[in-house]
DNA sequence: ATCATGTGTTAAGAAGTGTTAATCGATTGG
DNA sequence: CCAATCGATTAACACTTCTTAACACATGAT
């Protein structure tokens, strides 16, 4: 079972890139290095790879695009982003992409290594180890959070991929009030007020799809945050 | 029965740290404050805690080498960071170590407290008072704390938060007074002035509410609180 | 009785929320 | 290439919640 694992790197800054590529190697490591958008995914559609290491910054294609790009083809191979210092912003984006984890160069093999070993950890074990629940019964509905579905009697409503993160975020604290500020970490990634409203949007659109069971509400809680109750 | 949460708080910015702890103690914990890492080692190995709340950035140990060592000793103790803000590298790296949450500075001491309680509830021990009564009968009207709704004969009154708080503390204390400052205390998590008009203000609607049942009054005790009476 | 202080009540104000609709941006399908 | 569509954000407006202000009145001490 231990073949090597094959990593695909794309980095535009070739001294760094065969650095990297070697001490990989050190390590056990397959590595292929391109070093543009294009090549990375020319090279991603004709091998298999375990892993992606994408800088952002690149000419012809730059990271995000790539990593677009890959996820259209795969949307479960483990991907991480090299991230030039001070690039929140950037994060923030490649995070919406989907990316498993980024690093912020300059960074240590070692901090690189461990990375990559949680990575492929995490995507060893798809379902096993995932400690949240994947379906949820609210009153009369059944929620599917992996085909993002919500469903009463044989009626399915399809939710987007924010309703579905924010249904699951109250039902996972049932009965709890669910704090704002924790919601939009975890889903929006900001506190800001337009988030915020934004959110007051989602919760409103949840409610309407709630209505087909009068026992589940969603209850508002001034200044706090926001509780999902059902009345037996 | 119902012992205070003992909390470890570590802080090095004492100014931050005691006002932390005087809202806590007031909403009930018993809250013991270090301002360093190994302070914060050292208080934790002498005695036991509920949960820990950490700094990130702390001199002599930072917050996540302590939580580190008090992982070592106890691997399921709650432990929320604190952190300044736009620390995302920071945050991803503490969530590794396994705390249970974190909140950015600034935050409100609401907020605090909701993932507080989450992060107790969470880490299973729901003894802490969740054995709270969610519906009371008061004369004839029956009063739902979930719901936050006020029923008699066939009218629902739908209550505040606060007002619902309120009615909920007087109904712990029927027949007894309930002293203003523990009211205060619970509710509004300081004993000021302003919060104590407040208070009385409340008081006024709920005694408007209850009009509905000529039996059912909050007494005003002049200079100790409020209680609330059902004349048979 | 007189005074400082506390309480009851109502109303004004500031901030937060619920909801609908307009807009933006990306994707899709002709 | 454009139009159509979809998800998400922003704008707009009404409304709720809580605090603060204001004023009347009650209480207890002196």
């Amino acid at each position: 079972m231990s073949e090597l694992k094959h990593i695909l790197l794309v980095e535009d800054d070739t001294n760094f890139g065969v650095i990297l590529q070697e001490h990989l190697r050190l390590h056990g490591f397959n590595v292929e290095l391109c070093t543009d958008g294009e090549a990375g995914l020319n090279a991603f559609i004709k091998s298999e790879f375990d892993l992606c290491l994408v800088d952002v910054m690149m000419p012809k294609k730059d990271g995000f695009t790539l990593a677009n790009d890959i996820r259209q083809r795969d949307e479960d191979i483990p991907l991480i982003f090299l991230t030039a210092r001070s690039m929140t912003e950037d994060k923030i984006k490649g995070f919406k992409v989907g990316c498993d984890d980024y690093i912020t160069k300059p960074f240590s093999i070692e901090e690189l290594l461990l990375r990559i070993q949680a990575v492929l950890k995490r995507a060893g074990k798809p379902e096993s180890e995932a400690d949240e629940p994947t379906r949820f019964t609210i009153g009369g509905f059944i929620f599917d959070t992996t085909r993002q579905v919500l469903t009463i009697k044989d009626s399915e409503q399809k939710l987007t991929p924010k309703e579905s993160d924010l249904l699951k975020l109250l039902c996972m604290h049932e009965n709890q009030i669910l704090p704002r500020n924790t919601a939009l970490r975890k889903i929006w990634g900001d506190e800001s007020y337009f988030s915020g409203r934004s959110m007051d949007v989602f919760i409103s659109k949840l409610r309407k799809y709630l209505k087909a069971d009068p026992h589940v509400e969603i209850m508002g809680v001034h200044g706090k945050g926001f509780r999902l109750v059902v009345n037996k």
